[in-house]
This record gives C-alpha cells, structure tokens and sequence, in this order.
DNA sequence: AATAATGTAACATATAAAGTTACATAAGTA
DNA sequence: TACTTATGTAACTTTATATGTTACATTATT
C-alpha cells in the first residue's frame, strides 16, 4: 500500500490559504496537489470537521482558514487527520502467549513509541507560521 | 498496504535458532510465523545474504545462526532486511521548485529523520540476546 | 533411487491510499 | 425563476505493496 501523504499534502494547501484573500476551490486546491477536487474535499473535510477551515457552498464559495496559521500546530492537523500511524513497521503476534514472541515485540514497540513521542512532542512546538519560514 | 512485519517476525525466528541445538526446517519456522515456508526462505534469505544465518540443504538441513545473538544487534537485522523506511507517512513534492511546498516538505522530513536516527540508534544499542531477557 | 530439504520464479490475494464518476445540495446571479 | 458554480458524499476503480501460494529445479542424505 502506498504510504500516507494527507499531511504534507494538507499542509502545503493551508499555507495557500494563509496567503490567500479569497476562499480557494477544490478545483484550485486540486491543480496544485496534481489530484481531484474529491480528494481534497475528503481530506480538507477532516480539518472543518475540528475547526480548522471553513467552507462556503456556491458562487465565490470554497476553503478558508478559520484562524492565522500561527494558531495551529503541526501536531493539530496531524491529529485532525486521524493521528494516522507514524511508526511504518508493524509487528505481528501470532501466538499471544508465547514468551519469545512478548519479548521481541515489547522491545521493538518501546523502541517505536519513544520515536512516535518524540516526532509528536516536535510537531507540537512547530506551528505552521513557523514551518513556512525559509531554512537553510 | 499492509505494514512490513519482517522484522518482527525475523528477530522471533532468530530467537528460535538461538535456541535450537540443531538447524530448524523453514517450515517448522513457518508453523511459528502461520505462514508459508516459501515467505521464511524469502525473507530469511535476506539474512543468508547478509552473513547472520546459514542453510544446508537436504535431509537434516534448515536454517542456522552463524554467530551467537549476542553479537547481532537489532540495527544490523533490520539493515539486513533492506533498511525499509521507518516512517509511516510520506512526503509528496509535485512541483518542485515551489518554496511553499519546499519548506513544508523540509519541516517534516526534518522531523522524520530525527525519529529515523533515534530509532536506529536505539537499535543499535540493542543486541539479541537483550531483546529477550524478559522485562515489566 | 527415494526422500527431505532449500532456491526461486511466477502468480494470486489482501489491504489501504488515492483517484474517479455520478449525482444531490446549496448559494449566488442574471 | 432558471442558471451557474460551488461543496458533500456515496460508490466504484486504480495503484502500490506486503504477503501468500504453486510449481518445479537443485542439493544432500539415506
Ligand atoms: S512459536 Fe511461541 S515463541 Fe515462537
Ligand atoms: S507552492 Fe503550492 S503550487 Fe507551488
């Protein structure tokens, strides 16, 4: 399976419409991520559905912010997207009460919960303001 | 896509060899894994190539460590395997050169790597034979 | 020669993300 | 009111990838 791309996706169209006066449409949201106006209405429809843009039906309608970006997190928009496994192993237990098995997956799931806190901790401290100022 | 459990399942598959004073058949392996003798050759075969287990062929044949686990560490294993990606998220770029999507892209994958390096740090601290000495 | 193992290619299945089609609904505009 | 331009959403298709399966060649022991 192809692996989740909604928040980098999903971010580049807020920063759009940070910059934007005017509601964007699905069709122009779209043309920017190389897709379909569906596909940007189902996964923007996550983020009106926590509060974080607006849509508006009709003539001049489309997506808009409901607040400056600086007042929303990374780690805010990935939850809005359903905080969507970040870890991209799994591991499989197929006899549930074999000691062998407990062991290796306790280990490997402290090792990938101690990444995901941390990857989460990181996307609490950056807002989006932040993440679009230029680095070097 | 489901998510890659090779891992998992190669470090309990080990653990058996460790534990094994003769070479273990890939389907006595299989049996453990409920799965296909076919999917052990194939993925354990990445660790043939690597040097951490060895086959014979034939009757009394199967796989073998060809060091104690105490020697391997999770890192080298999951080098072994191919070192897949550790993130369960990726990162689309469909217009290359536009800044938006450019720092939206480095502010994660910065994130992302962060994680990748913990997590392969941790693994490499993490020998095979420490992996199964139980825990609470 | 028979048996029991691995090696490997080719094909099938399962799953999930992403893409597409079709149509209903809503809001502005002529 | 009729027309146009938006979103909302269900249903379906496509694509990608891990895993599973089948078939058969090869190797080593008995
Ligand atoms: S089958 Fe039980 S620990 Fe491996
Ligand atoms: S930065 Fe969005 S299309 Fe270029």
């Amino acid at each position: 399976m192809r692996k989740d791309s909604r928040l980098s996706r999903v971010l580049h169209v807020l920063a759009h419409l940070g910059a934007s006066e005017n509601p964007m449409t699905s069709s122009q949201l779209a043309r920017m991520l190389c897709t379909n106006p569906v596909v940007v209405r189902r996964t923007m429809g996550l983020l009106r559905d926590s509060g974080y843009v607006q849509t508006v039906q009709g003539r001049h309608g489309g997506w808009s912010l409901t607040r400056p970006l600086s007042d929303m997190t990374l780690l805010e928009i990935h939850k809005a997207l359903g905080d969507t496994g970040l870890i991209g192993l799994s591991v499989t237990s197929e006899h549930g009460n074999c000691f062998i098995e407990k062991s290796v997956n306790l280990a490997l799931t402290s090792v990938f919960n101690e990444a995901e806190t941390l990857i989460l901790a990181r996307f609490g401290e950056i807002s989006l303001d932040k993440l679009l100022q230029r680095r070097d």
